[in-house]
DNA sequence: TTTATTTCGGATAAATTTATCCTATTTATG
DNA sequence: CATAAATAGGATAAATTTATCCGAAATAAA
């Protein structure tokens, strides 16, 4: 569904949401710690966060990832995905045709337009809040 | 949402499918024509599609690819997709968490099971008949 | 102002997916 | 039986995604 990438930067900003709600910034290691990411990897897929305003990044000493308080409720799930996988997932054809709508559709495309919108629909709807507090209330987990 | 050879496979099982209608077996080559992919890589698939018995092929000279007629209102969309990208669609947890069920979910498992069902009910009530006959009506094409 | 800490970003490597090429095998037909 | 036509399948290459490494830049604090 998501890109590798997509999926550990959808868990780093849950984690950093968990952390912002207490105030508190936290390195690349200890998300790659939490969520069983590569750290590195992880790392740049922060950078893409920042750059993208999903999450803020405080440099040097002290520094860290963070997001404000007041923007967690804010932030939906379809800005993360958008910010690292694109749009593809929204608009592209569910059969890789370049040219695919009403007009000129491939032969599944009512078929899929009913799932994609589903899950538009969903990535817009759900916010940081709600995937963060099911970590915060342990009834869900960011990782094995 | 699926592998580029999930969608060539699905495209090249309708052609096929349309074609068999006519009692006519087709080759990669007017396959990769009539779908607009790579003609060796679409070799490629269609063998996993003959190993998975979703098409047929014959073997020599006047050989080629065909799917029995009785056949094709019988295969889902699910069986294609399986025999290619394999299952991970249905029973992947979305964020890519190896073990996540309703005991041990990742924070987005709730949101994610709605479209994923839907998906997947998709997928298995969905015919290669169905898909064949927009293609044969002309109100939908394989290519752009 | 120096130092320790931390993100940023470029270069590179590894793994996977996508794609190509060539030969072997199968089979209908003359 | 020989030949031509076709799929099967192995080896390999190209492209993309995933992952690692290391030095540069920024910043707080001594």
């Amino acid at each position: 569904m998501f890109s590798k990438a997509c999926e550990y930067g959808i868990k780093a900003a849950i984690f950093i949401a968990t952390k912002s709600y207490e105030g508190l910034r936290v390195s690349p290691k200890e998300i790659a710690e939490k969520i069983n990411s590569p750290q590195a990897f992880t790392a740049k897929i922060l950078q893409s966060l920042v750059r993208h305003h999903v999450v803020n990044s405080i440099k040097g000493a002290h520094g860290g990832f963070e997001i404000q308080k007041d923007r967690i409720s804010e932030v939906k799930l379809a800005q993360i995905v958008k910010a690292i996988d694109g749009d593809k997932i929204y608009v592209g054809c569910g059969l890789g045709m370049e040219k695919c709508d009403e007009n000129h559709p491939c032969p599944a495309h009512d078929k899929f337009k009913i799932v994609r919108d589903e899950l538009k629909n969903m990535l817009e709807n759900t916010t940081l809040e709600e995937l963060a507090l099911n970590i915060k209330s342990g009834t869900a987990f960011l990782k094995t």
